[in-house]
Order: C-alpha cells, then sequence, then structure tokens
DNA sequence: TAACTTTGTGTTGTTTTAACATAAATTAAG
DNA sequence: CTTAATTTATGTTAAAACAACACAAAGTTA
C-alpha cells in the first residue's frame, strides 16, 4: 500500500572552540563506495531508536564524544540523489562540545575523526557542506539570544575566553568594558576566588562559572538572555 | 543490509488569522483504522518527492489551499508507535494563509477540513497537538523579528488590523502610537491613497501595504526587522 | 446636534546603548 | 631593581531608543 523506498540518517554538526578558532568535527568514512571520503557523524537509525538517541550513538561510535548541547537543526531530504543505492533522508543536530574534554578516537564506523577550522572545510560528501553552513549561521544567532557560548569553554573560565570567543563566531569587534557589564547584569555568571596567570604575562584575571540554575530560574520569570551590539 | 522499516511522512500545521482570532488548520481522517478523528494536514511522501512538494500537494488535495510562507518546523520521530502499522517519522512544516483566499474543501484524501481557533483545538490524532504547541511558539517568536504577520492579512489592510494580529497573536497589549511608529520607521510598509470605512461607525482609516521588495533590499544590508516592546 | 467610535499624531522622562581612558597586577627585558 | 610591555579591571557621558501618555480629526448613530 504505502511503497516508500527512502532511509533515514542522522547527522551531526559537531562545533568545537578553541583558542579563537571555531571547529567542526569529520569523520573519514570506512565503509561504501566513496571510502576515505570526509562527511559529518552520523549514520542510519535503528528501527526503535528515537532520533536524539541515533545521534548520540553515532557521535559515540565514530568519534568517542559526548556533547554538551544537542538540538535538531532540519531535516534535508531534497537532494533525492545523495546516496545511489536509494533515497535517504537526514536529520541533522546542531552539537556544541569542549573539544579539550576528549581525545578523537575512530572507533567503529569510522576510519579517522577531525576537528577542521570552520574556515577550512573540505569538500564534504552528500549535502553535508550545506549543513554545516546553516548550522554556522544557526550558531551565531543562537549566541546572541541565548547563552550556549559556555558549552564550549571550560567550566571555568577566564572573562576573556568568553569575550574572544563571542569575537571569533561572530567575526566582529565587541567592547570589552560593554561585553562585561551586559553578560554581568545578567546575573548568570559568578566569579568564583580563583585567580589564574593567563600564558605569559600580564595581570592574572579571575575565573568565572555559568550558572546554570540560576539561568534556568530566570528563564520561568520573563528573561531574555541577549547580547547584541558593535 | 540496511533494515529499516520506518515511512516518512510530512504534516502542515497551518495557522490562518481572521477578525482577532488565530486558527489552525486540521482535517478529518477518512481512510485507515481510526476514521473520523481530526488531525493535521499531511501524508506520505512519494518516493521522488522533495518534502516542500509533499506539503504543498498535501495541502492542495486534503484542503485545497495554497500558503503564503512556509518553512520546516522540525521532525517527530520519537513516538515510535505514533502509527499501529510500522514507525513514521514525520516532518512537519509550519504555514501561513489568508484564510479568505480559499474555501476549505476536503477533496481527495479527507473527509472534512476546518478551522479550528489556537485556543479550541480538539485532541489531534498522532502527536499533532504538540506539533501544533511548537507552531504556536514558533510564530509567536517570529512575529517579533520576521515581518510574517503580513502574510495572514490581505494584500491591503488597515493600521488597526495589523496592530490587532500582533495584539492577539501575541496576547498582549501593545501601545498603538508606539507601534505605528515603530512599523513606519522601518520603511517596509506604505501607505496606498485608498480610504476605506470599516464596519461601523468611526473615522475610516488609510489602507497599507507590506513592501517586500523594499524589505529585501534592506535586509541586504543589515537591517533587522524588530518589535518587542510593552 | 450631541454622543460615540475609530483613526491619526507629538512630547517627555527614563532606560539602554555606544564610545571612550586610565589604573592595577603581573612578566620580560635591560 | 627599574622600565616597558601585557593583560585585567573599572566608570562616565552623550546619544539613541523606549515607555508612557492625551488630544484632535473624521466619520456614524441616536
Amino acid at each position: 500500500m504505502i511503497d516508500q523506498n527512502i532511509k533515514i540518517a542522522v547527522d551531526a554538526i559537531v562545533f568545537g572552540y578553541e583558542k579563537g578558532t571555531l571547529y567542526v568535527l569529520a569523520v573519514q568514512q570506512r565503509f561504501g563506495k566513496l571510502t576515505d571520503r570526509w562527511v559529518l557523524p552520523g549514520g542510519f537509525i535503528l528501527n526503535n531508536e528515537p532520533l536524539l538517541m541515533a545521534v548520540e550513538r553515532e557521535l559515540k561510535e565514530e568519534a568517542g564524544i559526548t556533547v554538551n548541547y544537542l538540538e535538531q537543526l532540519g531535516t534535508f531530504g531534497d537532494d533525492i540523489h545523495r546516496d545511489e543505492r536509494f533515497r535517504v533522508i537526514s536529520v541533522a543536530y546542531f552539537a556544541l562540545v569542549n573539544p579539550k574534554n576528549f581525545v578523537l578516537k575512530a572507533d567503529t564506523d569510522a576510519k579517522d575523526a577531525r576537528w577542521f577550522p570552520v574556515a577550512q572545510i573540505p569538500k564534504l560528501g552528500y549535502d553535508h557542506n550545506e549543513m554545516v553552513n546553516l548550522a554556522h549561521q544557526r550558531l551565531k544567532s543562537k549566541l546572541t539570544y541565548q547563552p550556549i557560548g559556555f558549552d564550549l569553554l571550560d567550566q571555568e573560565f577566564l572573562f576573556s575566553d568568553l569575550e574572544n570567543l563571542y569575537c571569533s563566531i561572530l567575526e566582529r569587534d565587541i567592547d570589552r568594558r560593554n561585553f562585561r557589564k551586559k553578560i554581568l547584569s545578567f546575573g548568570i555568571v559568578t566569579e568564583t576566588d580563583k585567580v589564574v596567570k593567563m600564558g605569559a604575562s600580564g595581570r592574572p584575571g579571575k575565573l568565572f562559572t555559568f550558572d546554570k540554575t540560576k539561568y534556568n530560574q530566570l528563564l520561568k520569570g520573563n528573561f531574555q538572555f541577549d547580547i547584541r551590539f558593535a
């Protein structure tokens, strides 16, 4: 009665940030015709597996990572001949992770797994470059109205780390003083009593943490996280 | 090799607005076990049919309408037993239409098609109530940062229509004077020379139109449509 | 012709934002 | 050990945006 020959896959665009550079995770295919080419981590879902679980499983299998943040990005299925064997519709997920927390390991399915700077992503298989672009846009816009930047940083961070993250992802200058004032005014970032001397010279800075509990409380009221200025 | 027994469907949450009330389109199932129950318009996609095209086709078939605005909302597939026969994953689309432009007709697949006020949506089949809720939220938030309200109105409208639309969808009072000032300041709404006497008494009002061309021009710069105030 | 209804417009105080400079704590170099 | 360099930390001010508010104009109804 219903004659559909379509398979469903999930793919993940995993962003990592380190020292001023934004990275995307890609894996090298081990199986199939086009072995060796780079693609986003992902794969077919199992019959009884929820979509989110499928993404998490694939990330574990192909790169050995667990993410800090994960949300659905969108479903790509109009490229009807993206796979030669049958039509594939892929549900793409957008993920954030702190690369420091993991050593990438290409486990089961992937031959290799690597971080590529977003500015230098190779030609990927399928419509994956398109997905990365969409995800990148999403990241940029979400950064301004949701406190997801913290999911890319260490739990304890210097204010300058946060500031640099915003600058480099949004690709523009931010006034350090206004930025700090604004962020602190929300009351969702708290100062620890730890002081750390970064890299080389300069005055040591205090470490800060993101207070998620406080943020969730505020959300119940009509608080709006919002960072946008020149 | 890949043993997937999953079917893919599309569903649409179609919003219509008329005289202060926001409506959602639902259709009554004609086929299947659970005949007569209300669901969102939608259905299985064809093997070679792009997702968007599938939605458009279903809307045509089940209700005889074409929409003004259509975008992907999200993919719902975790409710593994939503259909008894096999797992169904559904890509939901969010659509806006002006109900005046169409007479609903339940064509091929549906027994009936009706507008339900969002405040009084019956229990729908599958996870469709959940979809409606998500879409409703999306509508509310998009209204503030994208000029999609116009897709719910006539091409020529009174300022009070626009204002009432915002008030009723966002469910709050808006200062008429500040609202008008703000909208006009964008320069994307132009005054026609037509004057119309609404309903009964009161001073006649000028008709306005949304200048989409101008809006697209502005978008190329760094214009941001944004309406949010008390 | 008076009361009512709806459209149309301007001002003002308050808040938010943008722009900007200097002091404090440390390291590196001479 | 003194000076230069580097990084953190902090406050002020002018300009812009926002919120709150009231009254005149054009028509209809009683």
